[in-house]
DNA sequence: TTTTTTCTGCAAACCGGTTACAGTGCTTTC
DNA sequence: GAAAGCACTGTAACCGGTTTGCAGAAAAAA
């Protein structure tokens, strides 16, 4: 058949080793993968034959024969928020320490796209998948089943569901800004969630609101939710159309920071005052919430520490154990300057 | 030998396929890469049999056969920061659009780490790698040279430079922002850069600062130089001390739009008015430039457009084709309300 | 020196697609 | 009606490591 192959030596095989080193491609195999066997200096023989010719394992060859390629992925709608960003920089450098690599495929928060990437990184080879939130595709998890492939859902805590989860509870922790916003005496609290349709997590976080309001016998009206896209001027636009129901809404609860930085930015553009006038909390405590002007009263998740216990969750499930198969995430309510006791009514 | 091979028909082959159909393993071979080949009839036999068994092709088996594994590697510092969050999210769509994976590795802004990196993803059998900056451990360069491997140095442009490019001239970006502060009358600019050692691009653009500086006979002397990492806190900390210098510079180029959010937080909380008292800039326009208070003065990047930039570069070499070595990204100075003319000598 | 123990080599069969080469059947042309 | 041409299709070698069971060798222990 002729295959190509570089003139220059560009491609060492094993066997090249082997010959070099004066041992079989069986000690040459050994000796990358099971030192142990090998006495001292034979193992350095190779080493250095190795080293000599500068060789390289072909990982395909590899992966073929050994039927695990060492890779995990990780499926997420987009780098673009930070939030996922820091969560998969901590994935990755877990798995990494573990012996593992990332591939990465973003979904844009589309279920088709998702379904076609997992079946893409399938065929890849790889070995486990990271996916955001819970809400997905059943053929995907047919397929997941049917290869027994291991996953995790992320970013949700959901201890009766079938599926792996780590994550934390989305609806105790808006369930929980919005106790506490109404301890400040706000009855009239608005929402302002990401779009629900395409993200499960902002489901469960405007359910959540509704649950506390409920529960002390208020309301959440329909009027009073507008979902928006993750952007400040999308949030700022949300924003203006919440702030124009009558009566004004005392209190908005954004279903993610940016959303809430928006909020507070249109806000203080109408002439409102931030608190005083309007108590706003954002979802996640990235960076800039701590400093911007008033800082926002946020929900803390520690999505480094989430990354990582994904990546030991997957791997553990590779080496056959059985790590418990939901792993809550605390988070925490951080309560700064965006929010405060209801104004007087005028 | 007996291979693993899990009982319940988990792992379907291309003879599996082939036996389903009543083909040959060739023409399902063919079905999935030359279709053209095949009658319409073989065709559909083919693709129903892929259906009813759920086949997905084993990808390491491809690759060694092939002698491709179709991916490329992204080796960056970290995904913590939003620019290179952006950057690898449009690489990995294009990369994606063009039919290959990704690979990602972080270097946390470790050269040592990185050249460990390259190599790991070598032997995985990357194809091409995106690197950020040009600063890079010469044994790197070495080994992909000596594979052959292509390579694209980021977020730089360098012309002159022997290894391939594709970013915008950093110095040329802030030279232009230092002329602009020049003209407004500013003559005591100080600069607050990320750290030197470990990021080129931080290099080039207080070089920039300064040739702008020199030109117009100015100077740049190094105690108006302090280097903080990319954190609003460090950032603050870094202007505290810009600020405590005698005569206190009248404006602040900052290597990154973080940075430059910090120096305006720390000038506001000491009681100077930006841009009153204290002009700052940025760099890189990132989405909370233009929404901060007063909103940012920066160089907008158009990262995404670099990310798509590079990915095609990087597999027009794969496919044999040779791209133009560098590609420059323009930049734009964006001139917001951080920026004003120099207060009069009071 | 003898008996163990510890290494190492052998040679071939995998893993699961790809593809050069050799058909096969059917239509076209003289 | 035979030869030639064409469009498909099948066979089997190959990609480059891994594994294996046992035999032979070297080193350590007795």
């Amino acid at each position: 058949m002729e295959q190509r192959k570089d003139g220059d030596g560009a491609s060492v095989g094993i066997r090249d080793v082997a010959r070099e080193a004066g041992m079989s491609v069986a000690s040459v195999s050994r000796a990358l993968n099971q030192p142990d066997l090998l006495s001292a200096k034979a193992l350095e023989r190779v080493q250095d034959a190795i080293e000599r010719l500068n060789y390289i394992p072909n990982s395909a060859a590899r992966a073929l024969s050994r039927q695990r390629m060492n890779t995990i992925g990780a499926v997420i709608p987009t780098l673009g928020h930070s939030v996922f960003a820091a969560f998969i920089d901590a994935y990755q450098s877990r798995a990494e320490a573990l012996g593992y690599r990332i591939v990465m495929a973003n979904t844009h928060f589309d279920a088709a796209r998702e379904l076609a990437e997992v079946r893409n990184l399938l065929s890849y080879g790889i070995e486990g998948f990271l996916l955001a939130g819970e809400t997905h595709d059943p053929e995907l998890h047919r397929l997941l089943a049917k290869r027994r492939v291991p996953y995790v859902h992320t970013s949700v805590f959901s201890p009766d569901s079938p599926h792996p989860t780590v994550g934390y509870d989305n609806r105790a922790a808006t369930r929980r800004v919005t106790d506490y916003l109404i301890s400040l005496g706000h009855r009239r609290i608005a929402a302002l969630p990401g779009p629900r349709a395409t993200n499960d997590r902002m489901v469960y976080r405007v359910a959540g609101i509704r649950e506390a309001l409920t529960a002390r016998g208020l309301a959440l009206p329909e009027s009073l939710i507008v979902e928006r896209k993750y952007s400040i001027a999308h949030a700022r636009d949300g924003a203006r159309e919440l702030l124009s129901r009558r009566p004004r809404p005392t209190a908005i609860v954004c279903g993610q920071d940016v959303l809430a930085f928006g909020t507070i930015l249109e806000a203080q553009e109408q002439g409102l005052r931030v608190p005083e006038d309007l108590s706003v909390t954002g979802f996640d405590d990235v960076e800039f919430a701590a400093h911007i002007n008033p800082s926002l009263t946020t929900i803390d998740v520690p999505v480094e520490d989430m990354g990582l216990r994904a990546a030991e969750h997957l791997i553990a499930q590779l080496n056959g154990e059985s790590p418990p198969r939901h792993l809550r995430i605390p988070v925490d309510l951080v309560v700064r300057d965006s929010t405060g006791p209801v104004a007087p009514e005028g």
